[in-house]
DNA sequence: TATGGTTGTCTATATTAATAGACATTTGAG
DNA sequence: CTCAAATGTCTATTAATATAGACAACCATA
């Protein structure tokens, strides 16, 4: 490509060494520095982008926090970790087996739940009558040790009473509600949006600020078309893509 | 909810200023003011995100410039465009069609186009040979005036020679398609990721600096499955959202 | 028309981000 | 062993960001 400045924004509310840090990341991400598993030397990335080195050091640093990178005097700053999943969406869209064999080691937290009225979104997208109890779910799903998805999900509470303990024990949607009697679902909706990370998003996904996460809101059926699951999801832009197979 | 102090980050390489303007943004496309129609004062929303009023104020600049707000001296700080368009996934995926009645006004403005060689990943995702032509088209669609997307979308040259033109004359692919004898074609992959913009959707977009694009890569084939189109279109996250129905 | 609520403007100060240059330290290769 | 190529560290300076306080200007309405 060019070796010329490229693309910085200079005095808009984003510094620019975090502006150099995500180009980087995404250009790790997307396999621009696999020969050599290394990034570019710092003077070099100062050229590239048209800044002083000590910018290029800061955006270096924030990577290495992150633990995407590791500098070494004298060698350079080597990649250390290189990720970007894929989830396929589909009616039979399932965490688990989406990931399939991108992740060796897939594991399921319950980080909170709880029975409340539902509001009269939820109860709309339910089909149920607003007030109607729900359960809530707060779930973190991992991949390899590494944070992949933040989800909020709610079920009917009068037909999925036991989901919290379900899930404790298996830490899989899938798996809890074959125990609690339902043997299949579909996928009926998926709404994709994107947005900054929230605090709960830095803290729960591992995240740096001014990270940007994808929303996924699914909703889910039984074979008849009756709603069972509401969920709100998100993912790091930069860890994930979402497939789209018709 | 909670009035207290909430959820900005300092010293992360975002302004404060900045990272209360999308939060602000995103509020109103959530429609949390419509019943004032008003931003609420300075002083409270000083008081809400922890920072001083002068701090409040740079965001709602910010705001302004991008035209979604007009402070008036006395009155308050007003608001002027709330808007998120969505578009829907199928396998019959359209862009003019999926606006539907969500804006007035479409257009489709051709940028730039060009005739080259078709790259190792552009020619295994149309199934041509590497190094067969294919034509480059540059697009940017609008809706009531407002950029939705940009695109760059490639098309097999042996087929579609004629694209650059039928496409400048009605601004639509599909339309485009069927004057170069194409009457159908289906939407067989689309991937999403996010990612910030880049100096290119700034301008064309008309985004300001810092914003978020959702970025959709799209395989179209005719109706035998042969692949007729690849694209890489990219949205403003706060004005568009994508849904997935199975 | 008087008043409370709101935005506009000004001055001053502290902190953070970015630039600039010099030189030390470490590594890998010849 | 020596040298080139990297990263690490230090000092100094400028620009952008954020806070603080005071007061002016304006609008709606009671």
């Amino acid at each position: 490509m060019d070796t010329g400045q490229m693309n910085v924004q200079r005095q808009n509310g984003v510094a620019l060494w975090r502006q150099i840090a995500d180009r980087i990341r995404t250009s790790i991400a997307n396999g621009e520095y696999d020969e050599t598993g290394k990034v570019p030397p710092e003077f070099a990335l100062a050229e590239q982008f048209g800044v002083n080195r000590h910018t290029v050091r800061s955006a270096l640093a924030a990577l290495a926090q992150e633990g995407i990178v590791r500098s070494v005097q004298g060698r350079g700053t080597l990649i250390e970790r290189k990720d970007r999943l894929n989830f396929p969406i589909s009616q039979r869209t399932r965490f688990n087996q989406g990931i399939g064999d991108q992740a060796r080691e897939k594991e399921g937290l319950l980080l909170h739940s709880a029975e409340e009225p539902a509001t009269a979104d939820l109860a709309a997208r339910l089909k149920i009558k607003p007030g109607a109890p729900v359960i809530r779910l707060e779930t973190l799903r991992k991949a390899d040790r590494r944070p992949v998805s933040r989800s909020t999900t709610w079920f009917p509470a009068d037909r999925f009473g036991g989901m919290t303990e379900a899930y404790r024990q298996s830490g899989s949607i899938t798996v809890a509600f074959r125990t609690l009697g339902l043997a299949d679902y579909l996928r009926v909706s998926t709404e994709i949006t994107a947005t900054h990370a929230d605090n709960a998003d830095l803290a729960d996904l591992e995240l740096s600020p001014g990270a940007i996460v994808l929303v996924a809101k699914a909703l889910n059926t039984d074979t008849d078309g009756v709603p069972v699951q509401y969920a709100v999801s998100r993912f790091p832009a930069d860890m994930v893509q979402f497939t789209i197979e018709n």
